[in-house]
DNA sequence: GCATTTGTAGCAGTTAGAGTTACAGAGAAA
DNA sequence: TTTCTCTGTAACTCTAACTGCTACAAATGC
């Protein structure tokens, strides 16, 4: 499966922020924290801040940090920022249109994956960026 | 991302099945209507006969049919036989455990994930592949 | 001016999946 | 029994996507 970590990778990254709370966190200790490399996190932190997440900073004492509180931050948006946003794709290629089922079938899925997708946003969006931080920093994980 | 249109294609070739009731149809046939390949279909096939969702026949008039009636087999069960059933994956390698978010942040987002899991399996647990064929049929996307 | 940090381009390595060919084995029908 | 038809599966290539890395221009504080 598309093992897309990167919604994982957003949610740690943005924890990191919300402790850091107003102070510039630079990509090399998010790079650090996340096993990973600073280009990659700068390249998240890109689409973070596309979303209106994030505010970074070039130069001397530069970095990133959240662009809101985060208890005004859902998971649903973070989520939102850094995926295509479906759980299942449909088909890569049309299927063939001389078969009734073929010509009709992607409608009926596409309204499905809409209804699941809503779905998921409504469930994430219960948990906000402050909810996670605490959950995190407490240990425990419910 | 990882787009995986292992599902949507696994409906279209149940549903063609549930149209041909109990009468096996080749893998040649639902590839040409998936537009794919015959070695694709009979893959994704071996997937769902797995989960007792198809039986398949070798040799001359062979093929597959469905195991169940289209009325007893629901959406989240093929969703189940062909995915990992993820919404999202966790972090592909593991975090600093010098941290204390990347010492925790695993065990919430695994809870989270399970939760998000859950609902998309209720929610695909709705659908019957008979409600899917009907929706089909009908030509109409809800 | 100088040191530091982001943003981004460009490239190599890895992985997952699709598509294809090939062939053994099962099973119906003659 | 032989033959014809299908499935199951292995092996290979192609492609797309992501990760990781190096490099460097531009921004910014001192």
């Amino acid at each position: 499966m598309a093992a897309n970590s990167q919604f994982s990778m957003a949610v740690h990254v943005l924890a990191m922020l919300a402790r850091s709370k107003d102070e510039n966190v630079k990509s090399d200790c998010l790079a650090s924290s996340v096993n990973t490399n600073a280009v990659v996190v700068r390249r998240l932190l890109g689409q973070l801040n596309q979303a209106s997440l994030v505010v970074s900073q070039t130069g001397a004492n530069g970095g990133s940090r959240l662009a809101r509180c985060p208890n005004e931050i859902n998971l649903a948006e973070i989520y939102k920022a850094v995926n295509c946003g479906e759980v299942f794709a449909l088909h890569a290629k049309a299927p063939s249109q001389d078969c009734s089922i073929g010509k009709n079938i992607e409608a009926v899925l596409g309204c499905i994956q809409r209804e699941i997708d809503k779905g998921i946003a409504e469930k994430l969006s219960r948990y906000t960026l402050q909810n996670v931080f605490e959950m995190v920093e407490q240990g425990k994980a419910s």
